[in-house]
DNA sequence: CGGCAATAGTTAGGTTGCCTAAATATTAGA
DNA sequence: TCTAATATTTAGGCAACCTAACTATTGCCG
């Protein structure tokens, strides 16, 4: 049990570092982190309807339906009735969403490069490696 | 620059599956997280300020008042004026409230230990090393 | 000492992101 | 055919943030 109280009192403070950090990684981008999940999520799974989406990002479909909202006033979407079945609203990426998406992944990463380019090589090598291993550890529960 | 992407890339995605298992170990708590996080440093602090709280937990101070608003009408904890500089409000974690810091932990340590529990010996000494070395590392940044 | 700047909090007003429940539209199936 | 299931939107509500404006107290400079 030793080492379940470990976990529990070290998740906690790794999620909040590492939540700092992911805010001051996206931090001036001109979309918000969840705005941008959400663009990009429609972007992957290749113009999708809108429970996919919700499922997807794990949030009710009323929410999904809100961001999109605000993702069409931002004209960064677009809805389309499905024509082989009009229940359903498919949601589109405009030029200027995807244009966006490449920008702010640009952005971020530049911002990794910067933040990461504080630690030594070995540190960058060791958290590659701590990352790919709880990630996929996590990822059997 | 290869290495840094494969950051930008893994961050998000354990980002994501951290916060699913986070809310899961917390599902059925009796506070929201971010309220037991802040009633948590209360009490961490030993009764503290409201300044000290949301500079702790990075937030603006009358975001932190609302929080404590909200502490105060469940009676987890009052607040009190700084007789040594009146400007100052004290907060004070009540006997119902460190009773109730009490229980949420023990339901949270042992939820992690039904979840963790499915994992293979091994996996959890892995994920206990992965997580301080990430905590370690990015704490330097 | 007197008054102004700094400090500490609260209030007001606004946004995002999330939820449930109710309303609407479309389709599938018994 | 008409009812049940599916897909979405709308309405209403809450938590958690923020900035700006206001109040109260204190510290300090001239």
């Amino acid at each position: 049990m030793e080492r379940i109280e470990r976990i529990a009192q070290l998740y906690p403070v790794l999620m909040r570092v590492m939540g700092r950090i992911r805010s001051t990684v996206h931090d001036g981008m001109d979309l918000s982190y969840n705005q941008y999940k959400m663009l990009l999520t429609i972007y992957d799974k290749g113009n999708c309807p809108l429970n996919v989406l919700a499922g997807e990002l794990n949030i009710a479909m009323s929410s999904a339906s809100e961001m999109v909202d605000r993702l069409v006033n931002l004209s960064l979407v677009y809805r389309a009735v499905d024509d082989a079945n009009r229940r359903r609203v498919v949601i589109h990426t405009t030029a200027a969403g995807e244009e966006l998406i490449r920008e702010i992944r640009r952005g971020i990463v530049s911002n990794y490069g910067i933040l990461l380019g504080r630690l030594p090589d070995e540190d960058q090598e060791r958290l590659v490696n701590a990352l790919e291993t709880i990630t996929e550890i996590l990822d059997k529960l």
